[in-house]
DNA sequence: CTAAAACCTGACGTTGACGTCAGAGGCAAG
DNA sequence: CTTGCCTCTGACGTCAACGTCAGGTTTTAG
């Protein structure tokens, strides 16, 4: 398929699967007139790559992740380097999850106009509580 | 406290709260000469104002936000605001929880060599399937 | 064949959350 | 007093992930 058709499905824009290329993190056929041309798989490769920015990896750091996904092998190297990721995305996920859970109190607290809002401090106890407990 | 002070204690740099102040999130109390003074809640509210970056929102939306944390009361606006930035970031999780399971079947696949990397066949139907069962 | 739609490269524009630098004042110590 | 660090405003620089525009070629529909 062709780039726009890619981009159709993909939901991407045609401006960010050339940029993808550019950054090495999707390859593409040349037609004799150097149109692009993707095979199906493409559209997998894309919702990858969506998914790693989506949680907060660089364009290098997937370039750097890629290839390690894709070899049926892995150095040391590499797994070392998922793992990091790994263990960053859960970092994040309990990170917002705390976020979530203040957001949840500071609705609760304002949901009844009678209820006061102390939750500035409030936040603190139940951030130092769950920092000290996930270094 | 001094802006030097306030920096060193929430860990961000004094052109963060700079910009903050900029961006009508902190306020702060002027000396004679000019010099920004903080009450020691301000910390609290850095760090408050950090863990809203960290989800994702702007810092429009937290200056609209803020207000809202501050009030004792809220308008039904505001509470429908909050609850959707809740819900925002709970759609965020899930979605890091889905990219932290593919990461994990690719540490997997990739630990022994002798196992093949049938990964990016594989991980549309884990999507699906975790995306079907946490909405 | 022709016009519209899709594609190409190249290059400059955008946005957010700051970094960094310049030049000028303020403040406690020796 | 002056040395040294802190602070001020103002303004330009940065970086990532694209958006957008220009000017030209290719493919497709009629």
């Amino acid at each position: 398929m062709r780039i726009g058709e890619l981009a159709a499905r993909s939901g991407v824009s045609v401006r960010a699967l050339r940029y993808y290329e550019e950054q090495g993190l999707l390859e593409a056929d040349r037609s004799e007139s150097g149109q692009r041309h993707y095979p199906e798989s493409a559209a997998d490769r894309v919702e990858l790559i969506q998914m790693l920015y989506s949680a907060g990896l660089s364009s290098r750091t997937v370039a750097e992740l890629l290839p390690c996904v894709d070899a049926k092998v892995s150095t040391p190297e590499s797994r070392a380097r998922l793992a990091a990721e790994r263990d960053r995305i859960d970092a994040q996920i309990a990170a917002l999850a705390r976020t979530r859970d203040n957001l949840d109190a500071v609705i609760a607290s304002t949901g009844s106009p009678a209820s006061g809002c102390a939750w500035i401090a409030d936040h603190d106890v139940a951030a130092q509580a769950s920092h000290s407990a996930t270094p």
